[in-house]
DNA sequence: AATGAATGAGCCTTCATTCAT
DNA sequence: GATGAATGAAGGCTCATTCAT
């Protein structure tokens, strides 16, 4: 699946990668406040720091825009994930993955629910893009759990494992979806613990 | 918490009713098609049978309209829940009660994803009305689950109660969320056996 | 060649084509003075006696009215012409509808310059339409021409006939076009007998 | 009538010069392709061969491109009829002329049809000045037509010398504006044979 | 109670022009 | 002299809402 292109009638390309890192900065903080619908391309304009015609220099739509603030998260979530990439075979390697995973949705919880309520307004090559990395993400922690797997450190059906991934990706969104209940009665840490025993108790014999 | 209330100029409150209920058929409808920002009041009110004149007599805002909708949906699927409030208190009951909430969900999957995708579009009180809702939704869980914890036969701290339930909930919208990779790989009746076998065994000492 | 369709959301047929009308006569007047392109809708919708929103509500995009523009336009010239389709087969009667013709270019010389400058805007299909109509025109005349022919009061070649015809019609704009040149040195009248005789003496034997 | 001046920041006339035959060469291109008001300035820059910041060192509004462009062209014309400028006053020599001048319209079609439809968007004095170009033009003729009526060779009344001049360049410009129509008729050869003659046979005696 | 024409604030986007480098 | 990033006024068009009939 090729990168999505957005296209800028600036030259410079150091420029237009800072520029669009300001552009998706500000416009990430507008949309966790008002959705990306009820913010205008001005206000996004505004809050990146130069005028309305400066932010078409750099994107063609407003769409552009919430594809720019999509692939941001994804690429920011992946890369703080990629520290995990360790060669730990053991169950207790899985429980750190899943551990650093909550917590980079703690940390990014805003920008995770923009993504997940806002992807549906991508036009549709964008949005295919952005559903490729998201089954990434799931598979990074299919290759983990097989990884545990064939070391021997965990017994599972091989149906189970794509739901598995799947589930961990989930709980973690939920801790971003729902935070208006489970912040009230649970801490990331109690919250990580109970889930991962859910998990890994669940798959294991 | 009281019901959100929607103003009408039309005093026959059976009429009201009738037309609500037109006007929410319709508009999930476009909504699951377009989205609520990409719907214009013009098409709710046509595939509602009748004017956009008339639409104003029983709404007073567009955001009236996806309230009604929500509302709508919970009441749905609250009601088919219902059937569930037996005193089944084994686990086998807390089993038929989550594959049949799974089943309601999978028919319902296209409403479910207009209620949790364009629901943050509500006005802060509809807002807050909606998630009073969904709680009501994890209490009906809880309260079966402990059912079965006071008849002896589920063993489960007391912390982990709401969070099961609430992993109940969010393991169900991850069939409506991700059906576009989940349906490649599963059936619903295969989803509701694994996923409710890693539920219990995972709170089963 | 069917009429290019101009879409509306107003139902009343009526109603519509008096809205039209009266967009038409405040567009014409706007165009005359600024060009098509330099006058925006929100005149043409103050000069036609409305706002903005209900300009919309009887055309599509701002080409339409550069349509509706150029079809009234044609469509009074027509009008202004059929009192000409007479069976009048001398020389005499081709001499009257000549000078007809004169008379309405004369009476709407800035109409006509419109039509002419600006109808390259339209969109391809409204375009052809015009041109369609444009062509009408020759062989209204050409028929005149025939008829004289066949009654033997007129001596020209066949192929001169669609020339002639043409050439009609051009000496005709000519008054339109150039009128910053020719009013200053011919009546209408002077210019008429001059250019008929020419027309008539240059076909005949 | 002094011509209209154009400002330009660079000192260098002979570069003046050369950059704006670059401008005016690559402008016709897009004005006949899509007309001066929805050619970009960017556009114009880049046909010419240089950046947006270079076209505005020799050129001070983009009205300015359009008069460059309608200049340039009646220069190539006049000076493509310069040679026509010669002693031969008979007849003939006028069918030569005009069978000459039929074929510089031939050749530059697009251009004539860029100039006549365009130059109503010259600012005032500028067009003016292109007006001017076109009575020049008008008066080549009449001073050919009046040799030929001196040297006895034409007999015409002295009203009619400047209505036949017009009337030739418009035939000639209805070449260019109906080709649309005429040349599926007519070949370049043809047409001026005919249109000679009627112009011709109509003021002769 | 129903209709639908009218309204106008406000949105996204373009593009001529400037000016610091 | 050349460049091209920055600017912001202005344009076309939409759509939630109202109100006279």
């Amino acid at each position: 699946m090729p990168k999505h292109e957005v296209k800028s009638t600036v030259k410079d390309e150091e420029l237009v990668q800072k520029r669009r890192e300001q552009i998706s900065r500000g416009a990430v903080k507008l949309f966790i406040d008002k959705g990306f619908h009820r913010t205008t391309t001005r206000e996004i304009a505004k809050e990146a720091g130069f005028s309305i015609g400066t932010l078409y220099e750099y994107i063609r739509t407003k769409e552009d825009v919430l594809y720019l603030v999509c692939d941001n998260i994804y690429n920011e979530v992946k890369f703080r994930l990629s520290e995990l990439d360790n060669n730990d075979n053991t169950v207790e390697g899985l429980r750190v993955a899943i551990a650093r995973y909550y917590e980079v949705i703690d940390q990014m919880s805003d920008e995770f629910l923009v993504m997940y309520q806002e992807s549906k307004s991508l036009p549709n090559e964008a949005l295919r893009y952005v559903l490729t990395k998201e089954l990434e993400m799931v598979e990074q922690f299919e290759i983990i759990i097989r990884k545990c797997m064939e070391a021997g450190n965990l017994h599972i059906g091989p149906d189970e494992v794509s739901l598995t991934a799947h589930h961990i990706l989930v709980s973690g969104q939920m801790w971003s979806f729902r935070r208006w209940a489970l912040r009230k009665q649970y801490t990331l840490q109690r919250y990580t613990k109970i889930q991962t025993d859910l998990i890994i108790k669940g798959v294991e014999k």
